[in-house]
RNA sequence: GGGCCAUUAGCUCAGUCGGUAGAGCACCUGACUUUUAAUCAGGGCGUCCCGCGUUCGAAUCGCGGAUGGCUCACCA
C-alpha cells in the first residue's frame, strides 16, 4: 500500500491505522497467524448445561462493543452465530485491558475463558486471555439498520454476509439443496461428469451466447448455453446414468428470474422415456424439499406450495384449452393459429408457425397460472428441436416441463435419437435463424453423426438450481440465491 | 431497450419557499466492574452520484449522463 491509498481514507481509517501503528510499536502484531479455538458460539449455547465453568476459546468478529469502564461487554460473530464475552479489567491487568479498549467493531479476535450465564441470562464467555487476529479498517455499516442498500448488498456481498444472518442461511440452504440432489443421484446410479464450458457450436437451448475468443487457436469460441449435447454423447459413449450441475450462460436481459450466468443440472438416462423421467423428478424435488425443509409443504411469496406426490400432470393443449378456451386440436394451419392469434390480441411474428404461437397461447394464459408443482406434457415439435416425436402425432413431442409459481423449474424430454429427423430438424433451425431468429439453434455436425452411430432411447431432464433454490428459500429474486449476481461496475 | 422512482457523512436517513448541510449509529475525549440498539457529558467527520445550464446564490430548478430498484419488452 502507497501513501496515495491512505489519501482516499476517511478519519475513521486513519484513527485504525494509527492503532495498528500503536500496536506495531509495543510490539504486538495486529495480523495473527493462527488461533486455536475449541467451539463455535452456536456451541457453547447448546451445550451450556455441559460447558457451565469450562474453559473455551472462541473467533470471531466484533460486531457490537459496550464499554463500561473496567468492564467491557463484546458480541463476536463466527459461522455459528452471535456470543457475548464478558471482559474485566482485573482479571485481563490492566495493559492487556487498554488494548481490548482500543478494538473496534469489525476487528476479528480470539476469546480463552469460562463459559457462565450473566445476570440477566444470557450465555458468555467471561475472557482471561483476548487476542486481536486481524485488525478491521473500515467501518462497518450501522448496527440497528444494518446494510440494506441492494446495489451495496450484491456488489460487497461479504459485507452483506456479515451483516445479514438470513442471507447465510440463504446460502446454506443452497448447499443442502445441491448436496440432496447429488446424493439421491448418486443413489440412483447417476455419474457425475464436467463437460466444456468452452463450445464451438453453443446448443441445447434457444438462447443468444456470449463470445470468446482464444489466442493461440485464434477461434472465436462460445460459452455454454446448455449441458445437453456433450451429455448425450456421453451417453452414445456408453455412460448410461449421467448427470452434471454447471453453469450456463446465456447473453440475455436480467430480471427477477434471469442471471446471465446461471446453474442447471442436467440429466441423461438411457432405456428411459420422458414418462420414467417425470417421475424421477417428481420424486427427487420431494426428496429435496423434505430433506432440506423437513416438509413436504413450503410457503414461497405467501402462497403455500405442496411437493406431494403426484402433481398435476396435463397436456399442454388441454391446459390452453382449459384457460383461454382456444383448442388447438381443432387449428390445423399456421394460417388459422395466426388470426386465432390475432383475435385474441396476441403479439405474435408474423413468421410464427402454429406450434410458436401455441407456445405463446401458453405463456399467456397457462403459465402464472400453475402455482402448485404441475407438469406440462406435449409441446409442439416447432419448439422442441432435440425431443422426440410423439408416435402417434408427430406435430408434437414427448416432452414435458415443470411449473410451479408461475415459472419453469424444469424440462425433459424423450431424447431424439433418430440421426435423419436430427438433422431435418438443426436444417429447420438453420431457417428460422436465416428469418432472423438469434435464438434459433445452430447446426451440430458432429452431435448428428454421434447418433448416425446410436443414441439408445434415452430421457433427459433440466433442472434449474437457482430457481428451486429461491422457492426453498423463499427469495424474490434470482440475486439473493447468487453470491456474486452479474452487475454492472461501478462509474467512480 | 421503454416508463416510473431513487442516489446527501463509513451505515440508516431528514433537509421547508432556491439562502450555502443535519440526526442517530459508528469514531475520538472523559465518567461508569453484569451490559443488551448500554447510559451520561463533550468533540470531529461531506466530491449533497457526475457534468452543463438558469440564478446574486443550487442538495433543492432545467437539460444531459452514470448506477441501482420496480415494471413492461426481451428471455421457452
Amino acid at each position: 500500500m502507497d501513501s496515495n491509498t491512505y489519501e482516499s481514507f476517511n478519519e475513521l481509517m486513519m484513527v485504525r491505522l494509527q492503532k495498528i501503528k500503536d500496536m506495531r510499536q509495543k510490539g504486538i502484531e495486529p495480523y495473527a497467524d493462527r488461533y486455536v479455538r475449541t467451539h463455535l458460539s452456536s456451541e457453547i449455547i447448546e451445550d451450556f448445561t455441559e460447558l457451565e465453568n469450562n474453559e473455551v476459546s472462541v473467533a470471531g468478529r466484533i460486531m457490537s462493543k459496550r464499554d463500561q469502564g473496567k468492564v467491557i461487554f463484546i458480541h463476536t460473530q463466527d459461522m455459528g452465530g452471535k456470543i457475548q464475552a464478558y471482559i474485566r479489567k482485573d482479571v485481563l491487568g490492566d495493559e492487556a485491558f487498554d488494548l481490548v479498549s482500543a478494538y473496534d467493531i469489525g476487528d476479528i479476535i480470539g476469546i480463552k475463558g469460562t463459559v457462565f450465564r450473566t445476570k440477566r441470562g444470557e450465555i458468555s464467555v467471561k475472557a482471561e486471555e483476548v487476542t486481536l487476529l486481524s485488525k478491521s479498517l473500515r467501518p462497518l455499516p450501522e448496527k440497528f439498520h444494518g446494510l440494506t442498500n441492494v446495489d451495496t448488498r450484491y456488489r460487497q456481498r461479504y459485507l452483506d454476509l456479515i451483516m445479514n444472518t438470513e442471507v447465510k442461511e440463504t446460502f446454506i440452504t443452497r448447499s443442502k439443496v445441491i448436496r440432496a440432489m447429488r446424493e439421491y443421484l448418486e443413489n440412483q446410479g447417476f455419474i457425475e461428469v464436467e463437460t466444456p464450458t468452452l463450445m464451438t457450436i453453443p446448443s441445447g437451448a434457444a438462447a443468444r451466447p456470449f463470445i470468446t475468443h482464444h489466442n493461440s487457436l485464434d477461434m472465436d469460441l462460445f460459452l455454454r448455453i446448455a449441458l445437453e449435447l456433450p451429455l448425450k454423447r456421453l451417453i452414445v459413449g456408453g455412460f448410461e446414468k449421467v448427470f452434471e450441475i454447471g453453469r450456463n450462460f446465456r447473453n440475455e436481459g436480467i430480471s427477477i428470474k434471469h442471471n446471465p450466468e446461471f446453474t442447471m443440472m442436467e440429466l441423461y438416462q438411457a432405456y428411459a422415456n420422458y414418462e420414467d423421467i417425470m417421475n424421477l423428478v417428481e420424486d427427487m424435488i420431494l426428496n429435496i424439499v423434505i430433506k432440506v425443509r423437513g416438509t413436504e409443504e413450503i410457503t414461497y411469496q405467501g402462497e403455500k406450495i405442496s411437493f406431494a406426490k403426484p402433481w398435476r400432470r396435463i397436456m399442454m393443449l388441454d391446459a390452453i384449452k382449459e384457460h383461454s378456451g382456444v383448442d388447438f386440436k381443432e387449428i390445423k394451419t399456421d394460417e388459422e393459429a395466426q388470426k386465432i392469434a390475432a383475435e385474441k390480441n396476441l403479439e405474435v411474428d408474423k413468421n410464427d408457425s402454429k406450434g410458436k404461437i401455441i407456445n405463446a397461447f401458453f405463456e399467456k394464459y397457462v403459465e402464472p397460472k400453475l402455482i402448485q408443482p404441475t407438469f406440462i406434457i406435449g409441446h409442439p415439435v416447432e419448439i422442441s428441436p432435440l425431443a422426440k416425436r410423439n408416435a402417434n402425432n408427430p406435430e408434437y413431442t414427448d416432452r414435458f416441463e415443470i411449473f410451479v409459481y408461475g415459472r419453469e423449474l424444469g424440462n425433459a424430454f424423450s431424447e431424439l435419437n433418430d440421426p435423419i429427423d436430427q438433422r431435418q430438424r438443426f436444417e429447420n433451425q438453420m431457417l428460422e435463424r436465416a428469418k432472423g431468429d438469434e435464438e434459433a439453434h445452430m447446426m451440430d455436425e458432429d452431435f448428428v453423426q454421434a447418433l448416425e452411430y446410436g443414441l439408445p432411447p434415452t430421457g433427459g431432464l433440466g433442472v434449474g438450481i437457482d430457481r428451486l433454490v429461491m422457492l426453498l428459500t423463499d427469495s424474490a429474486s434470482i440475486r439473493d440465491v447468487i453470491l456474486f449476481p452479474t452487475m454492472r461496475p461501478r462509474e467512480d
